[in-house]
RNA sequence: GGUCCAAUAGCUCAGUUGGAUAGAGCAACAGCCUUCUAAGCUGUGGGUCGCAGGUUCGAAUCCUGCUUGGAUCACCA
């Protein structure tokens, strides 16, 4: 039992004793008392006060009796109108750092093989074009979320689904067809993501002449843009990729090839993988029969043209196609498919897709229309719904190149932390290949704190002009703070600094040291808080307040010349477990920390 | 037009089952390195929590209406 838990059941015990009520256990709040007032945890009366029938001062004064008399680690307790604030002995924190000290993975939960099995998925690039920085988001997104239900004990499954296929994948193999000149990524030294992105934006840079082209001949251009050769062309390639045409397919492999090689570049460097990839090409054809299934149930309608639909608008959502008259499918029909299939494939407890919030109504539809199917698993999918990223401007748009490329920005990012790292002179001393970690460490913990540290729901800015700061909230200072507890570490070692097991828990420490203490307290509840609510930005401000809170310890309080070795010694404890959980809960994000910057 | 989401300091963001005087960082200004890493620490200024009602002991938080911004309502994915 927790200290939490063993106040509210002697809350309650004081009720029956002194009031002769029984009190609900949900109507008992405890929380961290408020910095400004003295206490550790403060109990709310205002909920009692019809059972007790007094005042909230009075209540809270019987209560506080009460308590301090049944509870040998309360020191003290004050009342301020309804709210009663308990204050512990230093000994009792004291002995709680020492059972975390004991911990190996302090704050995880250790899965088996009965856990919650969840699949996440996240990513879900188009062969088109290269990663930006919404993706970006969405990468660490998933990734730091796999991480935070993986610590928090679920077997947890990270896949891809790779957009392959598709009009748009025929727009950039057509134009590299047309105006490539054979080119290849070894032939011009570019990233294969980034040699066919290029060919995409040259699609439609002829598409858009052509359309110009016929509007002048006097055709509307609603028209126009059905009409236009380029397009007819794609059409007709898709056509011959669907029907395996030879010469279509080698060129699709090929171009996919080189996508995929430079996809797998840049997600090594931001460091995030995958369990397993699905593609597109394999899965899109998925969900027919589910959906002939469904017809001859009378869950869904056929239309006079052979249209296959469902009709949600009793639920307050439109009518939604399924299958096409000519019987091939939709985006909705394959998602259908799939999450059926991995149901199926991994007898999964819950299926998460992380998927910008653009795609909110596609998943209210998709969770309804397998409801009306019959899965029973349909309630286990969740729509992680995050927002865009914005520039100053607005949206990004590929087509008008205001989009931040992902490589471009890491390595902006890094060059940025190797001037910075060379002004302040802090790596002097390194080799050359020490400073190329250090500074991609620093680089890629700026870009995924600054990215993290936001509610995943809501919409954020970023600003290419002000490039991210390396001071204050940020990656880099928490990576500094462990750089700092390191440093005193080895120290220590080197000095022959003894350094016990445990602390004495007769010392006097000061409140910042409490504080501390207070703070790895909470980082358990923090993790299990972060899994329940999918948002790593729960992590990154729980570290944040971490790192705050030590550096002014460290401030304040000399560690290796302290005289009095009990208080030395807890000193150094304090420390490194306070450095185990900012490596710890950093890893929760996908952040490295490097012992010396 | 229907549906959904958001709005908190000049800027970027916290504020989680409704709790005490709404908090950080950046930017500005003023201090702190002969002392464990100054990517740090301390201080000052900065708020009609979009607006108006309601619910109650108590509302940034819940409800209703409105304003503003965004997303979406494709035989695109």
């Amino acid at each position: 039992m927790n200290i939490e838990e063993k106040i509210k059941v002697n809350i309650i015990e004081a009720f029956q004793k002194i009031y002769n009520a029984e009190i609900p256990e949900k109507s008992i709040q405890i929380q961290k008392t408020r910095k400004e007032f003295i206490g550790d945890f403060t109990v709310v009366v205002f909920p009692f006060l019809r059972f007790s029938k007094k005042s909230p001062e009075q209540t809270a004064e019987q209560l506080g009796i009460y308590l301090k008399d049944n509870f040998s680690e309360i020191k003290e307790f004050n009342v301020i109108k309804g709210f009663l604030n308990l204050k512990f002995y230093d000994s009792f924190w004291l002995n709680f750092l020492n059972t975390t000290l004991l911990e190996d993975n302090y704050g995880f939960v250790k899965s088996n093989e009965d856990s919650e099995k969840i699949m996440i998925e996240y990513s879900s690039p188009n062969t088109n074009k290269p990663l930006h920085l919404g993706h970006i988001r969405n990468n660490l997104l998933g990734y730091s979320i796999a991480q935070i239900l993986k610590a928090n004990g679920k077997n947890v499954v990270k896949v891809n689904l790779v957009n392959d296929r598709g009009i748009h994948i025929c727009k950039s193999m057509l134009a590299w067809q047309k105006w490539g000149n054979g080119e290849t990524p070894d032939s011009t030294g570019l990233k294969g993501d980034k040699l066919v992105g290029n060919y995409y934006v040259k699609f439609d840079q002829e598409y858009k002449k052509q359309i110009a082209d016929l509007i002048n001949k006097g055709i509307s251009a609603e028209e126009a843009k059905k009409q236009a050769p380029l397009l007819i062309e794609a059409q007709n390639m898709l056509l011959k990729w669907e029907r395996k045409d030879a010469d279509v397919l080698e060129l699709w492999k090929k171009m996919n090839a080189w996508v995929y090689k430079g996809f797998d570049e840049t997600y090594n460097n931001l460091g995030i993988d995958f369990d397993k990839v699905y593609y597109e090409s394999e899965t899109y054809l998925l969900g027919k029969s589910i959906v002939a299934e469904g017809l001859k149930k009378g869950v869904l309608n056929k239309k006079e043209d052979g249209s296959v639909w469902a009709d949600l608008t009793k639920d307050g959502l439109d009518e939604k196609l399924l299958l096409r008259a000519d019987g091939t499918s939709v985006y909705m029909t394959q998602d259908i498919g799939t999450a059926n299939q991995r149901f199926a494939e991994y007898n999964n407890d819950k299926l998460i897709y992380v998927v910008g919030n653009e795609q909110n109504y596609h998943f209210q539809v998709l969770a309804l229309v397998l409801k009306k199917l019959g899965f029973s698993w349909a309630d286990n999918l969740f729509h992680l719904s995050y927002g865009m990223v914005e520039l100053p401007e607005g949206k990004m748009k590929s087509r008008e190149g205001t989009v931040v490329d992902a490589d471009d920005l890491l390595n902006e990012m890094i060059e940025t932390a190797r001037e910075t790292s060379e002004e302040l002179g802090k790596l002097d001393s390194y080799s050359k290949e020490e400073v190329n970690n250090v500074v991609k460490t620093i680089a890629l913990g700026a870009l995924k704190y600054f990215m993290l540290k936001v509610d995943p729901k809501k919409n954020m800015l970023f600003n290419p002009k002000e490039s991210i700061d390396f001071n204050g909230n940020t990656g880099p200072f928490i990576q500094y703070s462990y750089a700092r507890i390191k440093s005193i570490l080895n120290k220590a070692k080197d000095q022959k600094i003894e350094k016990s097991d445990c602390v004495s828990s007769n010392i006097k420490i000061s409140e910042k040291e409490v504080n501390l203490i207070k703070l790895i307290f909470d980082y358990p509840a923090t993790i299990s808080e972060a899994a329940d609510n999918y948002s790593p930005a729960l992590i990154a401000n729980y570290i944040y307040d971490l790192a705050k809170e030590f550096n002014q310890f460290y401030h304040d309080c000399t560690i290796l010349k302290e005289p009095d070795n009990d208080i030395r010694n807890f000193r150094l404890l304090l420390s490194q477990m306070i450095g185990d959980i900012i490596k710890s809960s950093m890893s929760l994000l996908g952040i490295n920390v490097p012992d010396r910057m």
